[in-house]
DNA sequence: GTTATTAATTGTTAAAATCGATTGATGTAT
DNA sequence: ATACATCAATCGATTTTAACAATTAATAAC
């Protein structure tokens, strides 16, 4: 099925406009020889006579006005379409679609997100919370363009950026002995008192291996932070809980007490990572860099 | 200005609905390479990441989703223009604007309506009447397809075909001393009793030079056949009416008489004629013989 | 590791688009 | 009438583009 071309319907309305060859071909930027083939092409092509050409003057047909409003149309949406691709090329324009892992999102995106907005006024930010598997499964799939994570997480063709690092301090009940210390050292943690979030929280693992105590055996209860800070608060035990969320003022004003661990001092790295084949990969850095930028202050 | 082209946008759309390279290739007879180019060539253009590709899977990017949707709406389009171009090839399909002069409209039109719509059921005859001369200029500027006119008549450069003949009567009212005879030669006529049509009409020429007495000075009167005959009818003098006028219940109910003209019968011919260059002209002869063979009747 | 799949790439050929110049037909002015 | 100007079609040459077949590089699956 051949189909008539954008340039044919362009030369055609322009002679449909303008009643004449010869200006019809100045106005598209070509001789009045090839417009004038590229309208007998599209007469032959349709099998149908769009134009009358009597040597004074061009008078187009029925068939050659209607065909000219469907090239209206068809020109209407091409130079939409130029418009639309015009409009995206400014970085963080567009529609970005974030993944953010629990227990990262509730600390750092009350921080970032005004700054961000004030950035990149025409960025508009799809957020989606879930587990680290979750995002890396999203990601691959397209619904997300970009997740933030903590590391280390096994982050196979993906890119990555850095963006931040936090260490990890002891959450205690108010009163508890371990209060009495400011620093703690690994060494001296309780395990046995150890509340931890449920599988797939990757925050747990980290804070697990970075005070080298990943055999120990502990009980995954919390299915999020803030459930877990009530748990210590009630005294059923100790946790970790990442520096950023020291600020929030669901930990202010919760009845525990927060210490911070020995050198070397346990830590998470947080990155923004995506699909290294990423239409947005160029805008990601620039993210990146301003999330980074954000998370230093 | 660069714009994308139909074949590319197809496609796109191909891809991003498939999304497979090669099966889309395939549905767009052409080689995966050629259609791997095409679109390549297509986000230079836009300057616009359209799809990702991993070696695995094609991912259309948010972009490239929006422009297949454009993509679509174009090629529907263009598909319609197709469709628009074929409907419209049977012969005497479509709109035909066809001018009549008021002494041929009143008795031509009721005689031959009816059965060519009968012959052409998708025909959509759009009449118009009008002097002579006023047809003509409607003709030139593309206001009218076509026109029956009689003739003669100076028809430079317009494609013409005779759909008939007709002979020229006399009216008189009734118990006029010429309704004694039969025939009436020309040299008998009363030219100062003679009623013509205003100026601009016609038939008052021909069936004057017809009777050979084109110096004759005459009134120039009525300014229709109807209001003309009425005067006839009213004893004012006589007149000249078309042999189709004869059948008209108008003619039949008058209180007039009419006579044939002697031998050689002074009569005008009818024809059709259109611009040389109409896009309608292979419809033309063929609606100029349907339109004979109805008159022959 | 090996094989199969997939999109990009390369080199070549055929097709087309475009141009400049000319032609032929048609009004217009002298 | 005659010369002139205008306009779209046509022709021939050149450049540009489109398309193909074959190959490559990267990846996933077995």
């Amino acid at each position: 099925m051949y189909l008539p071309t954008i340039k044919q319907l362009q030369y055609l309305l322009a002679v449909v406009e303008l009643r004449h060859f010869g200006q019809a071909a100045e106005r598209c930027f070509v001789t009045q020889s090839t417009l004038s083939s590229a309208i007998q092409e599209l007469e032959t092509l349709l099998g149908v006579q769009l134009l009358e050409r009597t040597k004074r003057k061009v008078l187009p047909t029925p068939m050659g006005l209607e065909l000219a409003e469907q090239a209206r149309k068809i020109l209407k949406i091409s130079f939409n379409i130029i418009e639309l691709s015009n409009s995206s090329k400014k970085p963080l324009c567009n529609e970005v679609r974030l993944g953010v892992i629990p227990t990262i999102a509730p600390f750092l995106l009350p921080k970032v997100l005004l700054p961000l907005h004030q950035a990149f006024p025409e960025l508009s930010l799809l957020l989606i919370e879930d587990q680290s598997a979750l995002l890396m499964k999203r990601l691959e799939s397209g619904e997300i363009d970009c997740a933030i994570l903590a590391l280390p997480y096994p982050t196979e063709k993906l890119a990555c950026q850095l963006i931040g690092e936090e260490s990890f301090w002891v959450a205690m009940p108010e009163g508890d002995p371990l209060t009495k210390k400011c620093k703690i050292s690994a060494a001296e943690l309780p395990m046995e008192r150890l509340l931890l979030l449920e599988e797939g929280h990757c925050l747990s693992d980290h804070a697990m291996s970075a005070c080298g105590g990943s055999e120990v055996k502990v009980l995954y209860q919390g299915s999020s932070l803030y459930t877990l800070i009530e748990m210590v608060a009630w005294g059923q035990g100790i946790t970790f809980v990442p520096a950023m969320a020291l600020e929030s003022p669901l930990l202010k004003h919760a009845k525990i007490e927060l210490r911070p661990l020995d050198e070397p001092t346990p830590h998470r790295q947080m990155a923004l990572v995506w699909r290294a084949t990423s239409y947005q990969k160029n805008n990601m850095l620039v993210l990146a860099d301003k999330l980074a930028e954000l998370m230093a202050i």
